[in-house]
DNA sequence: GATGAATGAGGATTCATTCAT
DNA sequence: GATGAATGAATCCTCATTCAT
């Protein structure tokens, strides 16, 4: 073994460990909450020396830094995909599909959401990334929007500041009330984009 | 003065005390978030003894607790006072004012919500009083759009949280980026509801 | 025993228990040094609980500063007292018993005093106190060695700063190496001290 | 190239490093002590591998036990050029000249001093060779002495330890406070070499 | 021989909470 | 009823040290 194969075997060890520590923060911090998670509990459920968070990140805001990057690139992702399997006619339906999904099955997933929003809203560090992920998100359900509509029917990136904005809010609704009628709620949200839809 | 009027006076005197420690924590919650703010802060805010939170209160949470029954109070109220003022025909157009003016000119208030959201999702005693507080805006709107609508045109209280999801999320897209178009998006939402009003 | 009584006993404790705070840090860091001696040692050797230390002076540097200004005061008032106390005569001679005795016996005092030199050269909030310190000591010497001589004799500030630095030097190698004859080097120092007052 | 000669030349570039983190340590300990100068921070500023400390030298303590050697020998060395290079009828005043001219351009020399000073106080690893350090200081000045004057005129070793104390006090002083005259003072101090040279 | 990724012990610090007055 | 001095548990963080490669 040739001493650079040697060097890019620690190395990817070592993104193997950072990657378990971005995981298991995701997963700490979703059920508890920036505040209440403690690093020591989240290199536990890494399986990691406590230490390294801050060999690794420089401290918990940098470390949920990290998370938030990858929460912003995991939507994105998904987000791209979207538009690519999916034919146009359906698209309005498939949009909306996701956030409903998510808003009852990937509950931590709006659980980080949640928690990056109310951080972004106090810290200074945290904030330009908050800000990314809404305008990342903004930026691509706007694009559904107009390949789905006419580009004149309506201003899709306001349609889709609505949209984002409805999705969040439906999803905390129904995790603090698991008796909130979200299929009711969606349905709302499909009337509203036919209601866009259709004029022309 | 008798020795009950004394006494009176005293616990008078205490109820002050009590609404200024609540005004002040959501003053400071609102600005600087749960964790970061501290019991000592919040009292020299309130310009009170840092004994008295506990003497009060009984802990941290449970002044959360209390500062959440009081934002409560405080939009059911105002929302109360819409539904008396405002003739029906202009009652759509004046439900969407109070958020996008509040949005932009009491962030605070905002703000505090979102914190209240944060943690209600991870703490169990905030909890119940987080899902009431959106329970009652829902109902709050549900009941405006029923008396803005015919009964059977819409869903009320599924359009209601579709509304309420909106608000909270568009006041944090605006929070978190002031070149968010809140005026756009909210001319979408009036789109919206005329959408539901008029079924020709 | 009125509410004021009350309020100024509490505040009579609270000062005994810092200055036994500052005495203890005093002993720890004279034996330990700054880095070696932990907050958590010094309280325990104060008796007192380990977060009082930042609760009365809000850090470990803030500590030392005010062991310094303690340290100081000391140096002050011993000296203040031996031009009191001492005929002119014998000045010079009583001069150099204080810190020919201290180096032998007071060698906390001056184990202490390295520590402040050593952290003062690379900390800057210690470094003016150490300044002074230093400044102090010179102008005492000064004034003693202007009462002993004639003003012309000999620049009293030049010599009070090679003294200060004799006295510091000395303690120091005595204290490092106790086979030093510290008794021969301030006999030395006598005849130095002769040496420029005979000339008139 | 022999195997012999490659190996050689491997040695030699050990020992080059071994110079180097050395070298790096005298910097980086004289700016900024011990305790907040990080093995990290020495290995990189002697281009080094972090690991390499404790290899070479076996610890933090260790390393700094080689920087000691390293003064004392660079002092020692220094000491002895003096005493060839000089005429006797000037060595008095070249005496004076080095730990003048240090004291304000070769400041990091005395800084690091200093330190060892401090760390000899308490670290009994290091107290050996602080003492070496400063025997060694006084015995090449009793020679200095015994070679400028007479030998029954003055104990030389008394005045060599007065003078070492001196030296250090006065760098100490003039590093700490700009504003000393440290030129008077070396004139007192030659002023005082003068008295015992001519005791007429 | 040399490396530098990983470790984890131990420190300073914070602050909710208590309780004597 | 009210105070605020004192507590100490628990956190983040640093960095000397180790060891597999």
């Amino acid at each position: 073994m040739s001493n650079q194969e040697r060097k890019s075997q620690k190395a990817e060890a070592a993104q193997g460990t950072r990657k378990r520590i971005i995981a298991a923060a995701y997963r700490v911090l979703a059920e508890k909450g920036y505040d209440a998670a403690t690093l020591r509990e989240i290199a536990r459920a890494a399986d990691a020396a406590p230490g390294l968070v801050h060999y690794y990140f420089g401290g918990k805001d940098l470390l949920l830094v990290e998370v938030l990057k990858d929460v912003s690139q995991r939507f994105i992702e998904t987000g791209e995909q979207l538009s690519k399997d999916v034919v146009p006619s359906q698209l309005a339906e498939a949009a909306l599909a996701r956030p409903h999904r998510w808003a009852t099955e990937e509950t931590e997933w709006y659980r980080l959401r949640y928690e990056l929003f109310a951080l972004g809203l106090h810290n200074p560090t945290l904030a330009p990334g908050v800000q990314e992920l809404l305008a990342g998100g903004r930026e691509a359900i706007s694009e559904l929007v107009r390949q789905t509509m006419g580009e004149q029917s309506v201003d899709s990136m306001a349609l889709a500041t609505v949209l984002i904005a409805s999705f969040d809010g439906l999803a905390l609704q129904k995790i603090m009330d698991p008796d909130v009628d979200l299929d009711a709620a969606y349905k709302v949200l499909a009337q509203i984009l036919q209601c866009f839809q259709s004029p022309d």
